[in-house]
DNA sequence: TCGACTTGCAGAATATTGTTCTGGTGGCCC
DNA sequence: GGGCCACCAGAACAATATTCTGCAAGTCGA
């Protein structure tokens, strides 16, 4: 398990990628910050396209595994819904750098990728299921629910890391929870 | 005002930006797709990045200009909210090479960026406090209320113009638009 | 009408960046 | 020892982006 190589690239990759985006970091830069040789890279990765797919797994993995265990502590899904939009917008602000990678770059199409994505989604459709059931939650198609829920602190994070507004407040963040409750809530198909 | 060979650039551009992204599009392939020189291109722009600009200006000045126009036509403001959102995804369906290209590349930073956006959220702002004044809308401030007017519709455009999920429908769009209204309506600053 | 000047263009030459190739350690197993 | 392998080094090469030199057609004032 001598991955030191790899993880320094990763390592170096996450800094690169966020500050100056992928298009913007040449791979000498990338090599020079992570102090591994050319042989060294294309050892451990196919080319620039595979760090990037392979950062992306590594930070989505990190997010939706703290995205569900936040989920999980809540029973009441009013309190789950607001509270996971906050931790949603807390987690951009506390990794600045994973955030701007994963929101801001055009997300690679890798096959580990599309199946991490529909674990997550059947960990959360599960949580929804059992709320539906009980009649608290409507029965909208995951999409919609999906997008209604997290789609406003989304586009505020975006608007954030890309430098267009100022850091959100927690009066802002506990707005967005209570106004998805509201968005939610209120269908019915 | 002869700029054949810089319009034949920027059509060109948004084809190929739009289907195989910025950073997979070469300058060759530009080139060629659009049939001008290398002198030429240089001629017009500064480099690579500055198509990828003069097109974003391109792209969201067409988008802005229809949304306010789009916006001007209501006079109550609960059509107005559900319009704009029901807008905003045809839009997007309508024009998906610009729509993909202005909403899943990062936006460059030049100055005439800023500009015109700052005169869009003028009048957008404009249209939202005279329905304040009236009391009938939320004096949230100009982000919150953005976002949560749009932020869905928005992370909806984004998934199905990233192919992961299937066309959105009529009865989806207005969904969205009810409960924008709702999660706008119901907070108080 | 001349000629300095500009705009738009062409393509060779060059610089920068990305990828392949050849080889060299050092550990591990037989 | 010798074959094998993961890891690394860096020269060689390929692809891509950018600069440079020059040319043709307009235009504008003297």
């Amino acid at each position: 398990m001598t991955e030191i190589g790899r993880d320094k690239v990763l390592r170096a990759a996450l800094e690169l990628f966020g500050r100056d985006g992928v298009a913007g970091t040449t791979l000498s830069r990338l090599r020079q910050a992570s102090g591994v040789s050319v042989g060294s890279f294309y050892h451990h990765f196919a080319g620039k396209e595979e760090v990037v797919e392979a950062l992306f797994v590594e930070c989505i993995a990190l997010y939706q595994s703290a995205f569900v265990t936040e989920l999980r502590r809540y029973e009441d899904p009013r309190e789950g819904v607001a509270a996971v939009v906050a931790f949603h917008v807390r987690w951009c602000l506390e990794h600045p750098d994973r955030a701007r990678f994963l929101f801001t770059e055009r997300p690679p199409g890798g096959s580990e990728l599309t199946e991490r994505n529909r674990a997550f989604f059947g960990e959360v459709l599960a949580w929804w299921r059992t709320h539906v059931h009980h009649g608290a939650l409507p029965e909208l198609d995951l999409v919609t629910a999906f997008v209604l829920w997290l789609g406003p602190a989304q586009e505020l994070c975006r608007l954030w890391l890309n430098g267009e507004i100022p850091t959100p407040g927690n009066d802002q963040i506990a707005r967005l929870g209570r106004a998805a409750w509201r968005a939610l809530e209120g269908d019915q198909r």
